[in-house]
DNA sequence: TTGACATTGTTCAATTTTGAACTTTATATG
DNA sequence: CATATAAAGTTCAAAATTGAACAATGTCAA
């Protein structure tokens, strides 16, 4: 491969995904910024309405990030009353996390700016395009997950 | 919209979309780290090789940062000799961006390993398949840039 | 039980990213 | 022409993100 790949199906094609994706990053931060919300805050509450409870180091797995990050970030989200941390009986080394009531009533306006945008760009594809769409991704994502997987056992 | 949307078609669909493209992310950040590049830089030099003698302004847009992002890591790929800024001969506000035959060379490397790992997850679909995903994407894609163009002149 | 190892979360300094103000140059309008 | 406005790039301080080292707790095998 000394050519340039721009032209071949599976690059021209995912680069529309890379490219599609960040955009919309890009919408919905703007969109959500009025509840003060930023993006990463954002991921972290729908997860957390979405799963209450959920460990730190489980969520920052979900949302891609380091643990790191979270010990920096839910500090400042629990002092704003958004988000409540509290011990797990079973081991003390976990934090359980979960929304406070005012913390779920903003994921929820929140997830309801996400699902407008959602219905606007959506509207460029039938119900059954829209399924394939998410099966394709599924797809895709299964994939790179087993061959993730099979980088780090060979690393091991 | 009191009930939560996870199981909304286009929600879920949607889902599938941004952790795939994250963890994509993810796994091409990996790639390309032995080659010493970091993404944003991944993202620089992949757009000076498709278009040589991008503005500073338009290689932003197209990456979606900021002007200063590029005022900041530019001079350090130019220090390692990456990149090359000339002055553009008409207007002496703008700076033609080139990578330098290292640059290119280190350039299609990275593109090298994207590819394979391109090849490893689009395994996952057919060749129709993988068309129609780019198709979706791109229709959504104009979709979302009609509406930030309307949001954008709402404000005006 | 002990000792080795793994896991969870934190800390802290270093790196990266951002936005607003600024300089310089170009363009348009009176 | 003169003046106002826009555009390209830079600067700088603030904010966000990271990774490595660390403390505390749990697990498992000898």
């Amino acid at each position: 491969m000394t050519d340039l790949p721009w032209n071949r199906p599976r690059f021209k094609n995912w680069l529309a995904v890379a490219r599609t994706s960040a955009l919309w990053h890009q919408r919905l931060a703007a969109d959500i910024a009025p509840l003060g919300l930023r993006m990463n805050q954002f991921d972290i509450m729908a997860n957390l309405l979405y799963e209450p409870g959920m460990t730190q180091q489980r969520l920052a797995e979900k949302i891609f990030v380091g643990r790191s990050n979270l010990s920096m970030s839910l500090p400042d989200m629990e002092a704003t009353g958004w988000v409540r941390r509290e011990p797990d009986a079973e081991d003390r080394r976990v934090k359980r996390l979960f929304l406070t009531p005012e913390g779920e009533s903003v994921a929820r306006l929140a997830l309801e700016a996400e699902c407008r945008l959602l219905d606007e760009m959506m509207e460029a594809l039938s119900e059954t395009e829209c399924n394939q769409l998410g099966d394709y991704m599924r797809r895709i994502g299964d994939r790179l997950r087993a061959g993730a997987a099979a980088a780090n056992d060979a690393a091991r």
